[in-house]
DNA sequence: GGGTATTTGTCCGTATGTATT
DNA sequence: AAATACATACGGACAAATACC
């Protein structure tokens, strides 16, 4: 068997050091200098070891301080399918989504737009492309820190139909899919969900504060709302980082779970 | 304001080729030293920009042929909550997860080992730390390509109660579950699901045949069951690639999907 | 604020190895 | 076997970010 190359060699010592605990959590690691020392190899070796490091999420870099090993990052929790109990179809204020605790919800003033429908939002609200739609973007934080990138499309046909507040660049504090119900009658009864992982785009990047390498994916769920006679009544696409967010879906009566920090990720099982 | 470095702008120029269309998926770049030439940078620097169009996902290299823009991969749909109307509690049969078409599911025959219970497992299934578990372990696949991997829990109390079968080292065909209520008349009637993203090991990697260097990521899910008196029945951990699979929850009566191949991602907003 | 030392980031050139055709 | 193309590894130079005095 071919020997591996020095670079994956050292990233492989290194690795173990740190699940070891040897390294722990937020310590820096010997500079470049040191490592070269200490590996007898060159710099720029050190540094693709360093590299591969980075890639698999352990470390990260400060220019001018250092190399560091990543802190533990507790999930936030995404509950896709509410409690049963709470009743569908309200999920007007995302709060409800988040776990309970010291977190505290915030998000921006929508930026409110009316767009040509094209791809997915088109197919997903089943219009013609270039169909109107109104759009509503939101950024939302969880105790000052960025949470999410949301925007809710809306057919036109809506506003049409007499539910003009949804143009308006404001809050709607009951919620628009309450208002639609309040003003024309149409309910949600249903949704599909769809959640996908892909690499952020430098607008996400930069809101979420990860690094614009693509070395951190992304969340994007799509959820489509229907009405009782199967209409699609919107397209909300949210954005979350993948490093500190988890879904969590409820089938039946789940019983509670009691608080446990929830440890490592499991060991895991080798295919023979 | 700074200008990008180098590396960054050779990627951009590169990218923006791609997302055009000037440089389709699955044709080839220009070679290193082609690049190299045309931004009159060295074959490093040029190496430098590939890595980071690498990272996020949008080309590959091939040693000894060039440097190639990825293909379109069609997902793999997951459903997470059944089709209301099929019932709670069959799952047994993972085939019934898969959107039906020409795809075939093959699993491999159940590694099956006792283990004990730590972290998460043990958590998750309420026991005691160190208490006996069942683990059996699969490798699914869909038309012969790698799918998911596979790892179930189970208490060992459901073995010392008579449902011996699932320590045998072959195929329950009714299912575990099945059987299980068959036997004990314990039956699933509720569970969580958490999913969750993070970077493969070498294992997995492997197994996926994807790069070993962390980027692509991998999704893993936790499926705790539950009985009727709130009891966890059995946890199943299944790793599946992010780049080629994704999850679809409905609530409430959703109405079938048309088949649209489902195009790009959305049109992106951004943040102010 | 300024200056200096430390540390990582960028960029270059070169040589050699390995995979594929 | 030869040619091509990417992978690894080295060494060097300077820039940029940070911390400290």
């Amino acid at each position: 068997m071919a020997t591996d190359p020095r670079y994956r060699q050292i990233a492989e010592d290194l690795r173990e050091q740190i699940e070891s605990g040897e390294l722990a959590h937020g310590t820096q690691l010997p500079t470049e200098l040191e490592l070269r020392e200490r590996y007898d190899a060159s710099r720029n070796t050190v540094r693709d070891a360093i590299k591969l490091l980075i890639a698999r999420g352990m470390v990260e870099t400060r220019p001018g301080q250092g190399t560091f090993v990543v802190e533990q990052i507790i999930p936030y929790v995404i509950m896709v399918k509410p409690e049963t109990g709470s009743g569908l179809g309200e999920g007007a204020n995302y709060a409800s989504e988040i776990e309970a605790g010291s977190r505290k919800p915030k998000e921006s003033v929508p930026r409110v737009e009316v767009k040509l429908a094209t791809g997915v939002i088109a197919s997903e609200l089943q219009l013609q492309d270039d169909s109107e739609v109104v759009s509503r973007h939101q950024q939302r934080y969880i105790d000052g820190t960025p949470y999410s990138l949301q925007t809710s499309f809306y057919p036109m046909s809506l506003v049409e139909q007499g539910a003009v507040r949804i143009l308006q660049a404001a809050e709607i504090p009951e919620g628009v899919v309450t208002y639609v119900r309040e003003v024309l009658g149409k309910k949600q009864v249903s949704w599909r969900d769809k959640i996908t992982v892909r690499t952020p785009d430098a607008n996400e990047a930069n809101f979420f504060r990860v690094p614009d390498d693509g070395r951190i994916a992304v969340f994007e769920t799509f959820r489509t709302s229907f009405d009782e006679s199967g209409e699609p009544l919107r397209l909300t696409v949210t954005v979350y980082p993948t490093d500190r967010n988890q879904f969590v879906v409820n089938v039946g009566e789940v019983p509670p779970k009691q608080q446990a920090p929830d440890g490592q990720a499991s060991d895991r099982k080798q295919p023979e």
